[in-house]
DNA sequence: ATTAAAATGGCAAGGCATTGATGGATCAAT
DNA sequence: ATTGATCCATCAATGCCTTGCCATTTTAAT
């Protein structure tokens, strides 16, 4: 049982990032900096940014591949790195920026389209069910490596 | 909603491949390559082998990307290509060899404690309701982009 | 003032995953 | 026998993801 469970895990992430990359290729994005791109959107980052260590507590990623990832989204002109002043000078704050932020916008209408079309079977409660079984199985994940669950999302 | 379904899919597959790796690291192995190890150790496959396309079928990967991961199970000497006298010229099956059988017969000893460890909060029953859940997500996901689903597992 | 720790960046290696294009071998249908 | 489709492999490019190690800046503790 565990063993489909686990096989089903992998299928459907792939499939994720599959399609998911398909739907935004027309804006030259991926879904893992889509996702970047939606945590920065969020109103609680919008203006502050968030730091790297945020961005890789909410993520789940290594530093070493958001880093990659950010190079990216700078040098598509998305996103950029500030040391915001005043604060902790060690603290690196991601932003979106003003073209980052209209992209994004831009790219909300085939974003909702797609969760509509991959989720087209589900009910609302459904929907529910799996994100809280996905949770647990995250959090159970994670407790392996002992990793802190940070940012809830 | 989906927002955060789809994010939880994407930590907690990074996390099952980080663990799980990690879990059967001893034996020089990754997640991906366990997966082509089971399900050529099935009794379906056991004698019998599997042809490249219905691997591809069953871990739903593209060809080009299977046909690394058994470039490195060959070059492990866990997996063997051979074109079965008599059948499909064209077909290649792809078998576990005696080192490769017994090697994944040591491995499933961790593969066991791993899968207790991940899912050791979960009852059978709530296994169950996520394996169908992320089933229908699978399909769900495989019809936009047309994908047969081909054998189950 | 020295020392330790935290936050970030850089470099490198290995593996996974996709797409695209090309080619060869085999089978089936005409 | 030619044609077309199928199965497999290969080369190439790009991106994601991890691990490990080293360096820098800044903060905090002693």
């Amino acid at each position: 049982m565990a063993n489909r469970l686990f096989l089903r895990l992998y299928q459907a992430s792939n499939l994720m990032h599959k399609t998911g990359t398909r739907a935004v290729s027309g804006f030259g994005a991926t879904t893992q900096q889509w996702a970047v791109l939606g945590a920065l959107s969020r109103p609680a980052a919008r203006e502050r940014g968030m730091t790297v260590k945020e961005l890789i507590g909410f993520l789940m990623v290594s530093r070493q591949n958001l880093t990659a990832v950010l190079d990216r989204l700078e040098k598509a002109g998305l996103v950029e790195r500030a040391r915001s002043a005043g604060a902790d000078g060690r603290l690196r704050h991601v932003r979106l920026t003003r073209h980052g932020a209209a992209t994004w916008a831009e790219m909300l209408g085939s974003i909702r389209q797609y969760y509509d079309a991959a989720l087209a079977g589900f009910s609302t409660e459904e929907c529910v069910t799996l994100f809280r079984l996905l949770d647990r199985l995250r959090d159970g994940l994670g407790a392996l490596q002992g990793a802190e669950p940070d940012a809830p999302a």
